[in-house]
RNA sequence: CGCGGGGUAGAGCAGUCUGGAAGCUCGUCGGGCUCAUAACCCGGAGGUCGUAGGUUCAAAUCCUUCCCCCGCAA
């Protein structure tokens, strides 16, 4: 049985974490973020980890920086066999990579060197990738830069979203992690160092903004990016200066109208359909500004949008 | 007490300012028309107007309390 330190902070940690304590490892301490303030109330909300962790009475830390040398020896006193990282939001230094006999190990939730970074689910989705997956890695100094140990293959279905996706490779890396750990105990790991250059761009961090629809893109670019941000940040435009939020749309056809990008082109029974700068995106479920997600039968009913409109 | 929108029939909304019959579009049910229909015509059911109190001859509407949902900001 060999002693573990977790080091991570949303739900993806969460299901990591998770397997760590179910199985035979022993969990001797957590580090997460500290509580933030979160929702409309600004009320201080704890990291889900940090839920997790003190129900099965894990002592957890909650450093404003890993880095300090207070942490640094905190961590010495433990003398953990593994560090495991998973979305934790801090750079790690050296010092601290140095300290666990196995050193740390990173879940990471692409297929390495694909999409480093902080978002690789939703940049997979994004870009219209078939498969992606889940990688478990030797930290080194640089951003999801280490030797990969293992990697785990999760296709991308045509409806997935960010949140499905979400949910498999939590899994998959949950699943993984343990076997990765049971193999270098016994000493049967093999690490294959990645190459310099990543073969894609930097997953960079979502924020809202990056969910505003940029209609003289494709169709099928906007659908993507529609699942891609579902759950979060979500897609959105703007309809009479209302902010209307976008949550299930198809491609159809790719008529080039002449109509300008982000025109109402048709209203349908169930359905509103959009020029975009390739094709058309037909509208199926939105969410107007204060309201709730609804069906756009629904919408259409209660708002009574006008063929012509300009979106956006 | 960060800013803002909202809670009215199964769904989406109007009505609130200026108190005075519970409305609209859709769905649903029944009937009619039709070769037929998600179309069209006729009719019906379905609502403690978020909660609790107050003002009033009279409250969805004005005042106060509380609950809940959502957009922004972090």
């Amino acid at each position: 049985m060999a002693d573990v330190v977790f080091m991570g902070t949303p739900d993806f940690a969460e299901g990591i974490l998770q397997a760590l304590i179910d199985s035979d490892y022993r969990v001797t301490a957590v580090f997460t973020q500290p509580d933030r303030p979160k929702g409309r109330k600004g009320l201080l909300q704890a990291p889900p980890v940090k839920e997790l962790a003190l129900k099965h009475d894990i002592p957890v830390y909650q450093p404003e920086k890993i880095r300090r040398e207070e942490n640094v020896e905190i961590l010495k006193e433990l003398n953990p066999d593994y560090i495991v990282v998973a979305a934790f939001g801090q750079i790690i230094p050296k010092s601290i990579l140095d300290i666990p006999k196995y050193g740390c190990l990173n879940v990471h939730a692409s297929l390495l060197p694909r999409w480093r970074g902080a978002a690789p689910i939703q940049w997979s989705i994004l870009t219209g990738e078939k498969e992606t997956g889940v990688t478990i890695m030797q930290m080194a100094e640089g951003l999801d830069t280490g030797d990969c140990i293992d990697q785990v293959t999760v296709p991308i279905g045509d409806d997935e979203t960010g949140g499905s996706l979400f949910e498999k490779l939590m899994k998959a890396g949950a699943e993984q992690l343990i076997l990765t750990m049971d193999r270098i105990g016994r000493g049967e790991a093999v690490w294959t160092p990645q190459p310099e250059e990543s073969p894609t761009p930097y997953a960079k961090m979502l924020t809202r903004a990056t969910g505003l629809v940029d209609w003289t893109r494709s169709a099928a670019e906007i659908e993507r990016m529609i699942r891609a941000l579902d759950p979060w940040p979500g897609t959105y435009t703007f309809l009479n200066g209302k902010m209307l939020k976008l949550w299930k749309a198809e491609v159809v056809g790719s008529s080039s109208s002449e109509e300008e990008c982000g025109t109402i082109v048709d209203i349908l029974a169930d359905a509103v359909d959009v020029q975009t700068g390739d094709g058309i995106l037909r509208l199926l479920e939105l969410q107007p500004e204060g309201k709730k997600r609804m069906s756009t039968d629904a919408y259409i009913r209660g708002y009574h949008p006008e063929k012509g409109t300009v979106l956006g």
